[in-house]
RNA sequence: GUCCCCAUCGUCUAGUGGCCUAGGACACCGGCUUUUCACGCCGGCAGCCGGGGUUCGACUCCCCGUGGGGACGCCA
């Protein structure tokens, strides 16, 4: 299943930006599910080499989210292994000495041109619409030139020395074989003027030392292949196989991000939309089994899932289905769990819970409207609190008719506790005969008074979760305003 | 602009030359159920980007267009 039938090993190597992307939830599933289908490893590893990014606490959000979710990774930088440190900013002395291996094999070269000097260039590039690629002005420059600038103290970069001529061609498991010209391909910064080294050195050379058997990532690294693969020739080393995953689209089809919609994995999280439900909906932009079951739980996924069915168009991240995937797990998982998940929510609302039978059955009733655990509160508030009515329903709730029902319903229901749902079915139709009121005019006074809303769950469900006192209780409160 | 990648219903996708009159799911529409809403059930609408080949036969293979996306940073 893999080179030399060595384990599987595969990582996720996110930057620490302060919430992981749900297109990053997908490339850290993607690895998850192939290290587990294949009995291999997954690897957690740190890209903190832009300093300006790195955001403080990022990491420890990270790992928490990635755990929570159920990514569980098995080595990473809070929890070690045999290849740390997992960090990269923790291997700047690594990556000086590859530096060096390819600064004496000519492979690297250093680079004094100014930013300034660069971005004019560009941009005389751009303007002559050639594409903008480094001149090489530094790429021969003489051993005694460079020992001069680099006395004189000229901050410094060090290039990637990439042939001119010629092409790379290489396979990817999922785009098949790739072909790119080696002109195309620039001279690469491999280690910026503070010493860090960039994305392409650090992670060739950490994929490399942590045994990375295969890379899987988003498909914006396809085009730098290329530079990876020659850092990898340059070294000596073995190439790993390379699965770029297709991208995650805005409604728009440009490349996800936080400017149409919410990104962030924590924040849907923390809208209670269910771990297992952001899993099994990311696992399908992108991935598809040969039948047509959608629904799967993690531990299902790491069976059914293979590289050979991830597809090469993009996916729109389609919050409508996400939605409904969501509403169908909150319905059809154990009312226990659903009812201690989202416990939490109520508890911030300041709702009393503590009354566990009556709190089963209002989730049991109110998940049947809402696709993530948060907006239970929004449809199970009303079995808690005082209810609040407009002027539409006041006017309501004091006709003539409307008290007539209250009367009749507070004297029928006093007569006993334990109310069945059959029991009261029966009642209605008893009042309904009784009274001589029917339809609307019946329906909707006693469901606002119980329940402040003329729609939702029927009437016998209101009593039942209620019980006889409460119901009363509010019947008379609108009997009496 | 250059290079690379991609292309089946609005969206996610099944489909690897005949099983396709193109299947499933979301959304949408209709019906049933319900006092109501929601859930649920049933049904419907809707697609192979275009043009050339190859072949007895193309959604499937090839070429050319077109469209979309990505990369082109001392960001990852």
């Amino acid at each position: 299943m893999h080179k030399d039938g060595n384990q599987v090993r595969v990582r996720f190597a996110p930057s620490p930006t302060g919430y992981l992307h749900v297109g990053g939830l997908r490339t850290a599933l993607f690895n998850y599910l192939f290290a587990r289908k294949h009995g291999g490893k997954f690897i957690l590893r740190i890209e903190d080499t832009d300093r300006k990014r790195s955001i403080s606490g990022a990491l420890e959000k990270l790992t928490s989210t990635l755990k929570g979710i159920g990514l569980q990774y098995d080595e990473g930088p809070d929890i070690g292994g045999n290849c740390g440190p997992y960090i990269q900013s923790q291997r700047l002395d690594i990556y000086k000495k590859y530096t060096q291996k390819l600064l004496d094999s000519g492979n690297a070269y250093y680079c004094f041109c100014s930013e300034e000097r660069l971005n004019n260039l560009r941009e005389e590039q751009r303007k002559r619409k050639r594409p903008p690629m480094y001149d090489g002005k530094c790429r021969d420059l003489s051993k005694d030139e460079v020992e001069d600038k680099l006395n004189e103290g000229l901050p410094f970069v060090i290039r990637l020395r990439y042939p001119r001529e010629g092409k790379t061609v290489f396979d990817d498991v999922v785009r098949d074989r790739v072909a790119i010209d080696n002109s195309m391909v620039d001279d690469q910064v491999l280690i910026k003027s503070d010493g860090f080294p960039t994305y392409h050195l650090a992670s060739v050379v950490d994929d490399h030392l942590m045994k990375i058997t295969h890379v899987i990532r988003g498909e914006e690294w396809l085009s730098s292949v290329p530079k990876h693969i020659f850092l990898y020739e340059s070294f000596g080393w073995e190439v790993p196989v390379f699965v770029h995953l297709p991208l995650l689209l805005n409604p728009d089809r440009s490349k996800l991000s936080k400017r149409q919609g919410d990104v962030s994995v924590e924040s849907y999280l923390k809208r209670g939309y269910l771990p297992g439900v952001m899993l099994n909906f990311i696992a399908l932009l992108g991935w598809h089994s040969a039948d047509d079951r959608e629904i799967y739980s993690l531990e299902e996924l790491e069976n059914a899932f293979s590289l050979d069915r991830i597809n090469k168009a993009g996916a729109i991240f389609d919050i409508e289905k996400l939605n409904w995937m969501g509403g169908q797990y909150i319905r059809s998982l154990d009312v226990e769990y659903i009812a201690d998940q989202s416990r939490h929510f109520f508890e911030e609302t300041g709702i009393d819970i503590s009354d566990n039978g009556k709190y089963l059955k209002v989730v049991n009733t109110a998940r049947d409207y809402v696709y993530c655990l948060s907006d239970i509160v929004e449809h199970a508030k009303m079995f808690y609190e005082d209810l609040i009515f407009s002027e539409e329903d006041r006017e309501l709730i004091g006709q003539e008719d409307s008290r007539r029902i209250f009367s009749y319903w507070i004297k029928a229901l006093g007569k006993k506790t334990g109310w069945k749902p059959e029991e009261i079915s029966l009642l209605i139709k008893q009042s309904i005969g009784e009274l001589g009121i029917k339809g609307k005019n019946f329906y909707f006074p006693i469901r606002l008074a119980l329940f402040g809303n003329c729609h939702g769950p029927d009437i016998p469900t209101l009593i039942n979760i209620l019980g006889t006192g409460e119901s009363i209780k509010r019947l008379e409160t609108c009997l009496t305003q």
